[in-house]
DNA sequence: TGGATACCATCTGTTTTACCGATAGGAGTG
DNA sequence: CACTCCTATCGGTAAAACAGATGGTATCCA
């Protein structure tokens, strides 16, 4: 029954771009060329998009096919990624503990929960993620790694559990040069919508177009905190950042904190472990979340 | 002509999984009973892996079953993706320009590169990936990012045009309380192997095997260059990093240089600008690269 | 406890699709 | 201009997918 791209389809897409000729690329999958000509023509159908030139002798890609060739490979690449995980099932893999961090998580509170890890647990390989956003979840959710610590999902997922660790305090802040800081009597929602905001930004679709906090219409993505922050630093823009991440920063006058009249100037975002209801921590992943909750008791200020 | 894993296959087990019912996945697909069967028996035959448990009425997951099923979806989503981008393409999508850079490229050069973007292309989207490794090359290969900014390939790859920009030097440096800063006379191999090396690693399978440089058997991987920062500054291990990122940490004292005997204590790593020979970069692109030459000119030092 | 219901695995016949070979038309080369 | 190689199309055949029927089993309920 006909429907939907096949990965048949994809595989002659590839073989007929890299080889520059459908002949050729049924030479190489030892199919015919007809084969190969009903398939890009089947292929070209579904997507709507015109995939090679035909004006000479040898069909040449076209932008178009230039780009959803990049995709293509994703797919056939994703799909060898499952046999290849199959492949290593079914020879009986070891295994280890993957943890997705969100990056505005504390640093100290990770890194003793990581010492306190490798004294516990010294043969379980540890491998830890730092993402932002909906990289966390997904990774989650994915299957990619075990346990998640993340703040407020992008998105409700019901087969998510998650367990509170802490909360995490946000500041807005701008290098002392950037025009923000130069406001006196406070700063409007208007004054921050005629500068870049530095959102912090992932690769995923989970939270695509949806941006923590994003006040301003011109706003610069940055898929790395560190980038992020170097940017403040610059000058190049303002933007939110947790306060343990900046405080050296504040304290020095490197970066200064922006009196916002709109918005509470520290807003809050609780920070969980998280992992699918279908697929529990072990020994190792159970234990390695109670002692961030251990260490993340030691951090929380009181008050 | 059957030969391996289909989408179809993938869907229909993807479809039994939400379901836990071969008998509903075929009504959710409208197909029958038998169907789904037969296509799951296909599919865990081709796959070598039991997929689902048939022990009473509804069949159950297996563990196996529930990781490969994340993968299915992976496979799915990018199919998906793909779709999505031909019909955009079909629409007119607007294009922008993303660019994956090496998290140990200088962020100075890239934050004054950024701001002059900023000031000749005023309405092009600017998307910026830092990454480690093996993330810049396939990101680019992929597709996902029109350029790269890398140091040398994790692969020889034909495929990509590179340009060469300016070299980063590498030092090794652990905490003062580190054990090795307290080696008088220098640090031998076998000093560091005895020792936690923290490792910068990525989420592609471009590199997987082939971190920078490991020396140690003893080794964290952290695929956050922040995170490894945080980590060599908690003194829970040594690496390397590049001279700027680490100069005040140097000259404060926070980290300190080790004087390794066995490997020239500060490497270089060549940072090159590149693309896929069949995607060169549009003019927005192209000024971007060369804008980058001309601020790495300006801060390669001389001699 | 027994009847009813719903599920999965298997089998078989039918339908649909994929495939290949043949062919026409055109591009490219010597 | 002749020859070679390519792509698109067509038609017949083979293979695969499909659905319905059936048997066996689990589960539910009176």
């Amino acid at each position: 029954m006909l429907e939907g791209v096949t990965l048949d389809q994809l595989r002659i897409f590839i073989a007929a771009a890299e080889t520059h000729s459908f002949s050729a690329a049924g030479r190489r999958l030892h199919r015919a060329q007809s084969v190969i000509s009903q398939a890009i023509a089947g292929l070209e159908g579904q997507l709507g998009v015109t995939l090679f030139r035909r004006e000479g002798r040898y069909p040449e890609l076209t932008e178009q096919g230039k780009l959803l060739l990049a995709d293509a490979r994703c797919v056939t690449a994703s799909l060898a990624a499952l046999k290849a995980r199959a492949k290593g099932m079914a020879e009986g893999l070891e295994p280890e503990l993957s943890v997705a961090i969100d990056v505005m998580f504390p640093m100290s509170v990770l890194t003793r929960t990581a010492a306190d890890f490798s004294t516990h647990f010294p043969v379980t390989p540890l491998r830890l993620y730092v993402e932002a956003l909906g990289g966390v979840a997904k990774a989650v959710l994915d299957g990619q790694c075990g346990i998640g610590i993340m703040g407020s999902l992008p998105l409700s997922s019901p087969s998510l559990i998650t367990e509170r660790l802490l909360p995490v305090q946000i500041v807005f802040v701008a290098a002392p040069g950037h025009p923000l800081a130069q406001i006196q009597g406070g700063v409007t929602g208007e004054d921050l919508a005629r500068h870049v905001q530095l959102v912090l930004t992932d690769r995923t679709d989970l939270s695509k177009g949806r941006e923590f906090s994003v006040m301003s219409p011109r706003s610069w993505r940055l898929a790395d905190m560190g980038a992020k922050h170097a940017f403040l630093l610059a000058g190049l823009g303002w933007g939110g950042m947790p306060l343990e991440m900046v405080a050296r920063d504040l304290r020095e006058g490197a970066l200064v904190e922006l009196p916002l009249l709109d918005v509470p100037p520290r807003e809050q975002m609780a920070m969980s472990a998280a992992y699918r209801a279908d697929a529990p921590p072990g020994p190792a992943g159970r234990w390695f979340v109670e002692q961030l909750k251990h260490h993340a008791g030691a951090a929380e200020p009181t008050g």
